[in-house]
DNA sequence: TCATCCACCTGAAACGTTTACGGAGGCTTC
DNA sequence: GAAGCCTCCGTAAACGTTTCAGGTGGATGA
């Protein structure tokens, strides 16, 4: 093959025969196989370099019959609800350690009543390895899909209700949610609202379950006025604050689901003339997104935190270790998120 | 092959075989070739339903010797300028159109020094057939790069500065912000700052003379302590505000390069009692993300908006365009925002 | 001295498609 | 009735690797 340029690109035969070897001792010179004498390796090696030789990558799939490539599903219609900023790092996170191994990531966007016929067909066509589940919904039925076709996967969360086990990487959201919500409690604050991503996705499922706990073990009523349940907006975010503050007996803190919310909250505090941290305290979930920092030296938002873009490594490395060894048992990997203090929370202002 | 379940994945071969034909017209009848009869095909394909067979995707890029594929390299070192908020979106565009056309889409992330690299390393290894090139920088050496090796490729955004003519889908940014400008400048606003994205992007440059074309026009002096440039971030948009209107003769109007660092700017305006659309105007550059609406029904901040989904989609046409036809001449696409007028700017005040 | 073994290398098949080339049979055309 | 054409289909080579099954020559061991 040339190309347009007229330059042929080297390959292995054409490699071989300038070296007066055969294909086969400078594949294994090169792939590093022990029957090949050292000084043949060396002077293969070498040569590979002068001539500025690669393989032929989609020759190297068809003959070993891997694909050397992840697959992505990423479901379109679904509102904005995964097409959302933690895709990007997250992303960016596997799609390091996949470099690194020689493996290309393939995104695939695809309606998402055609997410299971976009497994089938990547598994059947032979385009990836193996898969990364993004955004699980309780009881989510992908689960059940993969398994029964064979396709290995990770699943970024946990779907609640699967009966099957599977691979997973996750956060502790119901603990982080949990300790926030004490954290809050501690500071005297019992009014407090809970602005949660929409409710039919695990981890915010996982969220409330974790609010709910922290404010049975104190013995203080959850009113179910001061939660709020949509998708991670500042403009959701905002409407929720609005509300809550508006209430009869007012909130004092706010637990959110996301930055952006946690934003929105803050413009309804000061909208009030209220200060965030002074007379209304803000926990808010920090995915330690690149380029929606939580502040810079110190932290503007007090907020438990884990990041996207490591649990995106660690998925990705869970998934080629599954890849290389499909018969091991499931793995799950669950990450504590850290609470870390910033100038959004302060005691409970006597009322 | 076999999947772990012990069924055999059904192959062209054997298809034929079923078939009592040869391989030659079972592939032929399925890729929709003329020489074969009308009754065989419906016969072929019938069976290739009936035996869910899909062709090996691997076994097809190596005979045609194509890659049905496209890559996005992502540089990964420079921080966040570019694993930013517009390219979950940029990417839900492109990818849509690569699945409809039976393109695989591949994301690279790459140490930026490693860039030309990678190119040079998708080409000769043959896993994409074209790139796309994000994030321009003025006089961006990638471009000369990819001629060289002569991979197709389309630029989302313009280099300026280079020489050579190449494949582009751009917004019109400087007419975008001399619109927007003109636009304060009729309102009675002189004092005009401008919060601009980093300016070693060609974006930001054009961005900036728009800028200063429009108050050049009006004969309104540029004032320096006006000017920033930074990530557009929103606490670097709050720390711009923060400094222009602290000054002697502070700022009245906004042009901000995205809407997250509108969000600090409108922040910094109301942390000092003041009103957006009121006492201080604000313009914003609009992506139109998914997961960042400017309001919605009625927009909050006067903005341009340009979709970046829609440019993500002009983009990857215009790429497997030019993977069809390699030879053709260098395709320009220039999309003109629209400035949509939403609550953040009213007419200057009396001094 | 001869069988055995080892280190190193080769030939050829395989992976699952596409496609250049060819060929048989029926139909037109004169 | 033969030449030519068209329709439909098959054979086999290609794509560029990996890998199975050998093979050669020299060293080793009895």
């Amino acid at each position: 093959m040339e190309n347009r340029f007229g330059r042929a690109q080297m390959n292995l035969k054409e490699l071989a025969s300038k070296l007066g070897l055969s294909p086969t001792t400078v594949s294994r010179a090169l792939n590093g196989y022990p029957e090949v004498n050292e000084a043949t390796r060396e002077r293969v090696v070498a040569a590979a370099k002068r001539h500025n030789y690669r393989p032929n990558a989609r020759a190297i799939r068809l003959a070993t019959g891997r694909a050397l490539a992840v697959g992505h599903v990423i479901p379109l219609n679904t509102r904005s609800e995964i097409m959302n900023p933690i895709f990007a790092d997250f992303i960016a996170g596997a799609g390091d350690v996949y470099s690194r191994n020689g493996y290309d990531m393939i995104l695939s966007i695809v309606a998402d009543e055609a997410e299971e016929a976009a497994y089938r067909d990547l598994m059947s066509r032979g385009t990836v390895d193996g898969v990364i589940v993004h955004a699980p919904k309780t009881n989510d039925p992908r689960i059940r899909v993969l398994k029964d076709i064979g396709l290995p996967f990770v699943v970024h969360g946990r779907a609640s209700g699967a009966e099957l086990d599977y691979n997973w990487v996750d956060v502790n959201n119901r603990r982080a949610f949990q300790r926030a919500t004490e954290f809050l409690l501690d500071l005297g604050h019992r009014r407090i609202a809970l602005v949660n991503g929409l409710e039919h996705m695990d981890f915010a499922v996982r969220r409330r379950i974790g609010y709910s706990d922290a404010m049975d073990t104190k013995a203080v009523a959850v009113d179910p006025a001061l939660l709020s349940s949509s998708e991670m907006t500042e403009i959701n975010g905002h409407r929720a604050a609005e509300h809550a503050l508006s209430l009869p007996e007012p909130a004092t803190a706010f637990l959110c689901a996301s930055m952006l919310q946690g934003m929105g909250v803050r413009r309804a505090i000061e909208g009030r003339g209220l200060r965030m941290g002074r007379d209304v305290s803000v926990i808010i979930f920090d995915d330690d997104l690149s380029y929606l920092r939580n502040g810079e030296d110190v932290p503007i938002f007090t907020a438990t935190r884990s990041s996207v873009r490591e649990a995106g490594r660690l998925s990705a490395e869970m998934l080629l270790s599954v890849i290389a060894q499909p018969d091991s048992p499931p793995q799950h990997r669950l990450l504590e998120a850290e609470l870390i203090l910033g100038q959004s929370t302060g005691p409970a202002l006597a009322p």
